[in-house]
DNA sequence: AGCCCGATGTCCT
DNA sequence: GGACATCGGGCTA
């Protein structure tokens, strides 16, 4: 299978959030296993205009530097003391978007949250600022897009309530999927 | 179904 | 020192 390249992360944030929909996830490990999963559930994060982001007001760290990479560029952080969160960064080097991947399914089902996610598939810290596009332990493999008309938009989860960008449309789902959690998707 | 809370590290003020 | 792009358990009903 075709893994996503740089033309792909390049589109719009939120075209890309939505494309997502359905593609792969892999995590090529040591020993040669492949963890896949198909993502189910993405949020567009939208830079230095937008609240929620790390990157808001174009704030750059050690931490936010994934951000301003090019695109296709995994943007990994630690959350909670606990918990990773797995980011795939977009728009031109230098604007620090990106797009979270909340959710992926798994062959044998089962869902999962952006942390859930990351333990399960053994991401952290070291799969921080890969090149999707050609790295050779963590890619996203290109599959069948999600229908327009089977993409539910709800609003964002978990971000206290920094001005109005709670309510900004920009998290996406694929409509019935059991590794959703059908409660932060309301009718 | 909801709400509250603790876990537990890192970042930023 | 407070907040945090979270999760699971325990509670109220």
């Amino acid at each position: 299978m075709k893994r996503l390249d740089r033309e792909f992360y390049s589109q719009e944030t939120i075209d890309v959030a939505r494309a997502l929909l359905g593609k792969i996830l892999v995590h090529r490990l040591p020993n040669g296993r492949e963890l896949r999963g198909r993502i189910v559930e993405t949020e567009a994060y939208l830079g230095a205009e937008d609240p929620a982001a790390h990157s808001f007001g174009g704030r750059r760290t050690a931490r936010t530097e994934a951000m301003f990479s090019k695109p296709g560029v995994s943007y990994i952080y630690f959350i909670y003391g606990m918990h990773f969160c797995f980011n795939v960064v977009t728009a031109p080097e230098g604007t620090p978007e990106a797009v979270l991947i909340r959710a992926v399914e798994f062959s044998d089902g089962g869902g999962n949250g952006p942390g859930k996610l990351c333990r399960a598939m053994h991401l952290n810290r070291d799969q921080n600022m890969r090149d999707l596009t050609t790295d050779q332990e963590v890619w996203i493999e290109d599959a069948p897009n999600i229908p327009e008309n089977q993409i539910l938009g709800g609003p964002r989860v978990g971000i206290g309530d920094r001005h109005d960008a709670v309510h900004w449309p920009l998290r996406f789902g694929v409509r019935g999927n059991p590794a959703l959690s059908p409660a932060k998707f309301p009718p």
